[in-house]
DNA sequence: CGGGTTTGACCTGCGC
DNA sequence: GCGCAGGTCAAACCCG
């Protein structure tokens, strides 16, 4: 079972979030790619997905047993700071971060020469710079390898091994200039078939045509779209990667709480197609539904009256 | 040679 | 205040 019994801390102050436009215009994002570049603010990800802003951390999760498709995601809420209101605007989250700012803030400024070259963090910052927290989301991937193709580039910045865990976490940066979406990476020590991915911020610019196995197109269109990527031996050219949305609380919104599962979902589905465990004629509530249609048309087509 | 990875050092936040 | 753990930096290294 995949609970939140490992929570994963993620906290945010977001400040500057694209203007909400949902997964649901006439031009509806169709990717999980978009959903990560900034066509969906984390306030609209976060109501989709049965999130309350002002909740703590929060996981869901679960998993298909007995099956060769075990396909985890967990869409995680980061709240604001405790102290900050709930909103996500970006007044508030300046507030915050100024402070940790100005403490973080050194006498660097005096600092010369080799002196100034120990003092790495204080490069390029001044005073009453802060460094902005960006919202962000995590999902557990069942997935041999690490590093999952997204369909962006990313570079490696760092590693750090993780208490507690024999796996380490691998930290990545957008590699497009001018983005500055984070993503760490870590193998569920739980779990080792479990990749924990946290994306941090929201990408500026559209996935890169141009990648290596045309991974853009390989993993983001199958990531929404009921394909036979999903309980078959598919069109992963590389390396076995299983996924699933798995939607929080839908027909029971804002009763589950932290680390609550749906576990009403979770089994009895049809795990050869795991996308259709959120069929709305089985799962979510007309509201939930209207979300839905909202964020994923391609899964959840308007119903005619 | 340019871009990506590795890795040790450093910084910060947080709990005690 | 101290120690720990997470997060970041950047030099060194690797690779195509």
């Amino acid at each position: 079972m995949y609970t939140s019994s490992k929570p994963l801390g993620l906290s945010s102050s977001s400040s500057t979030y694209g203007a909400p436009q949902g997964f649901g215009s006439s031009s509806s994002p169709t990717s999980f790619s978009e959903c990560l570049h900034g066509s969906m603010d984390y306030n609209s990800l976060a109501k989709a997905f049965g999130l309350s802003p002002s909740s703590s951390s929060e996981v869901f999760s679960s998993t298909t047993e007995g099956d060769q498709t075990k396909p985890i995601i967990e869409i995680e809420n980061i709240p604001a700071t405790p102290n900050s209101s709930a909103s996500f605007s970006s007044c508030e989250a300046g507030g915050d971060d100024e402070k940790k700012d100005q403490k973080q803030q050194p006498e660097s400024e005096n600092l010369d020469g080799e002196e100034c070259s120990k003092k790495v963090n204080n490069k390029g910052k001044k005073k009453g710079e802060k460094k902005e927290r960006e919202p962000r989301f995590a999902f557990m991937t069942k997935s041999e390898v690490d590093h999952l193709e997204d369909g962006y580039r990313w570079r490696k910045y760092g590693q750090k091994a993780v208490k507690n865990s024999p796996y380490p976490r691998s930290y990545y940066r957008c590699t497009t200039q001018k983005c500055k979406v984070l993503k760490r990476v870590e193998r569920s020590f739980e779990d080792p078939s479990t990749v924990i991915t946290t994306y941090e911020g929201q990408h500026n610019h559209p996935v890169p045509t141009t990648l290596r196995g045309n991974a853009a197109a390989m993993f983001a269109p199958s990531i929404l779209t009921p394909s036979p990527i999903f309980g078959g031996p598919s069109n992963y050219p590389h390396h076995h990667q299983e996924f699933l949305f798995q939607f929080p609380s839908m027909s029971n919104q804002g009763g589950g709480g932290r680390g609550a599962t749906n576990s009403a979902y979770h089994h009895q589905q049809n795990v050869n197609n795991p996308l259709q465990q959120y069929h709305p004629h089985q799962v979510a509530s007309s509201h939930d539904y209207g979300l839905l249609q909202d964020m994923f048309p391609s899964m959840f087509p308007k119903q005619e009256p």
